[in-house]
DNA sequence: GCGCCAACATACTTCAAGGTATGGTTTCCG
DNA sequence: CGGAAACCATACCTTGAAGTATGTTGGCGC
């Protein structure tokens, strides 16, 4: 247990840098991520900053990096230790949604203006859609039909980031049945 | 026709700005729009901007007051001028999408910071949903059901923004045929 | 033809954020 | 114990954008 409490004497570790600006990038997006922020709030300088990294950037590739792993493990573990049945796997697609949402969010918007987050958040989707398309093919759709329906079911997902004031309870289960309805 | 080109002697009038801003603003985000950079676009200085605004905030509130106006009008001519035929309205309605997705999409960003442009979009959507909604009715949809489908279909239409390199052509059809089967 | 004022230019200040230079302190290791 | 390396503080520089202060000009009224 090498000192993890550090209310006495500051002394933070790069790992501890990129912790910090990785909430911040959840809570306050790309722009949030200050170095004199996330300083304070560890509660030392930029001296410190300047010595684990090299300049801002570097930070911010390390938050894609984070990201990208952390995002990797999710859909990893979305795969196994799930039920075989494919509606669960949606409605658990749903719930991690909901649990991701803040950083997912600021990945997203971060990606509007910055390359290499777009290309992370590229890769990131290509997987998840495999995935969610994966469980309407266990359901009966057509793999055209499936990749459709796993864009759209991403799209009004990620849509709600930009509609403000909408909240309706039950909206997810309700959205589910509508994307799941066979064509009559 | 009151000198309309500027290439000799600049003379710039405040709807002037307003235009270049909101070209900006469509074209690079809120962030990009600057009094230098536009100011270089017009042929003028910042001297002039000062002259016509007294700060920042003021051309800021102009933009959300022409894109809530510009909104506004074409909501409304969505609304008459059209087919009775409630799935053609859907597809202009789409179609106005399209036309519109630059600002749009500049604005919804915009929105995520800044509770002014949050509350036009929330108004402005507010119409449109509504008028969307009533498509569905048209169709033989329930009101609850109708306000459902039609928020799916702006956030579908919305999260194309957040989601980097897909843009499969004919999406809105087969897009629109999901949203409007009718439950087996 | 003269003044005057709208409309702009020029040069300056301010502020926040990234980044640098350098010196001080703690820790570890022989 | 002594020093080197890791770690950080302090002070400073730089940049870009907003904002200010004041000089300058073109055109219109009379």
């Amino acid at each position: 247990m090498t000192a993890r409490a550090r209310p006495a004497k500051a002394r933070v570790s790069r790992r501890d840098w990129i912790e910090a600006a990785y909430q911040e990038l959840a809570r306050a997006g790309e722009r949030g991520v200050t170095i004199n922020a996330l300083a304070a709030r560890l509660g030392v300088t930029k001296g410190s900053f300047y010595w684990h990294f090299t300049d801002r950037p570097e930070l911010m590739r390390a938050l894609l990096d984070r990201w990208a792993h952390e995002r990797t493990d999710e859909v990893w573990g979305l795969s196994l230790g799930s039920t075989a049945d494919p509606r669960e796997r949606l409605h658990r697609i749903q719930a991690l949604g909901r649990e991701v949402a803040p950083i997912d969010r600021a990945m997203r918007l971060w990606a509007q203006h910055e390359p290499a987050a777009e290309e992370a958040v590229r890769h990131a989707d290509r997987a998840l859609l495999g995935h969610i398309a994966g469980c309407l093919e266990d359901l009966g759709f057509g793999a055209e039909d499936a990749r459709l329906r796993a864009l759209l079911m991403l799209r009004s997902w990620v849509g709600g980031y930009l509609i403000p004031g909408e909240s309706d309870s039950g909206l997810y289960e309700r959205t589910l049945e509508i994307l799941l309805a066979r064509p009559t």
